[in-house]
DNA sequence: ATCCCGAGGG
DNA sequence: CCCTCTGGAT
């Protein structure tokens, strides 16, 4: 049974998942919590390969204790990878994070630079952080946040047969329209938490299994 | 392709 | 034990 033979495109049955997503998650706010769009770019870093709540857990401390660029800059090293290291990967994250704030503080005045261009030369940030970063601190559509969430739901739903990050990226842009880019993924990581889980998808419980060729077909 | 890395779930 | 969590650099 081909799901697509029922929609009229596969861009009409993107078009549909997203509708359903805004009516499934009304609300689909940003979890990270953060005070400045300095703050968003160090807690999005934080995010890899980590839970969102996890980083809640660490940045008020962080902080606290390092406000802002300058102070960032400043730190020790050592101090910054105490105050994270339960996110994991935390001398890599500490070293990135001074130094693309010691870049802010020499290049943009201690602020965030809003653009794809400048934010991808900072140290640690690629294109799913500059995106979350341009899209939150700046309103700006500058891509589709790809994580592993929306990597594996976009698969999953036949969106992609691509499995690399920035083809997948390519494909998703094609299909949704830009001001939709970042709540559609905001929206599918909240559905591959809750539902469409890595492990155990509950196929059974999702209001897309009627779009999804992958339904209920795992092992 | 591999490494960085901790915490929680199954 | 193994897998996964809003990745990125080498």
């Amino acid at each position: 049974m081909n799901i697509t033979r029922k929609w009229a495109s596969k861009k009409q049955r993107a078009l549909e998942i997203l509708v359903r997503l805004k009516r499934l998650y009304p609300n689909a706010p940003c979890t990270l919590n953060y005070a400045t769009p300095v703050q968003l770019l160090v807690a999005t870093i934080l995010s890899a390969q980590c839970t969102d709540e996890r980083v809640n857990l660490v940045t008020p401390a962080l902080f606290g204790q390092f406000p802002d660029a300058e102070a960032l800059a400043k730190a020790e090293p050592v101090e910054i990878e105490n105050l994270i290291r339960s996110t994991g990967f935390y001398r890599n994250k500490a070293k990135n994070i001074q130094a693309a704030c010691r870049i802010l503080v020499a290049e943009y005045g201690g602020k965030v630079p809003p653009s794809m261009e400048q934010l991808l030369r900072l140290p640690g940030v690629a294109r799913k952080t500059a995106n979350v970063v341009l899209a939150h601190a700046f309103g700006i559509n500058a891509g589709v946040t790809v994580d592993t969430h929306v990597k594996r739901l976009s698969y999953r739903l036949g969106l992609t047969k691509n499995t690399d990050p920035i083809h997948i990226e390519r494909d998703l842009i094609r299909l949704l329209p830009s001001d939709d880019w970042e709540n559609f993924s905001i929206r599918i990581i909240y559905h591959g938490r809750a539902i469409c889980k890595a492990r155990n998808p509950a196929c059974e419980a999702c209001l897309l299994s009627d779009l999804c060729p992958s339904a209920n077909v795992r092992e």
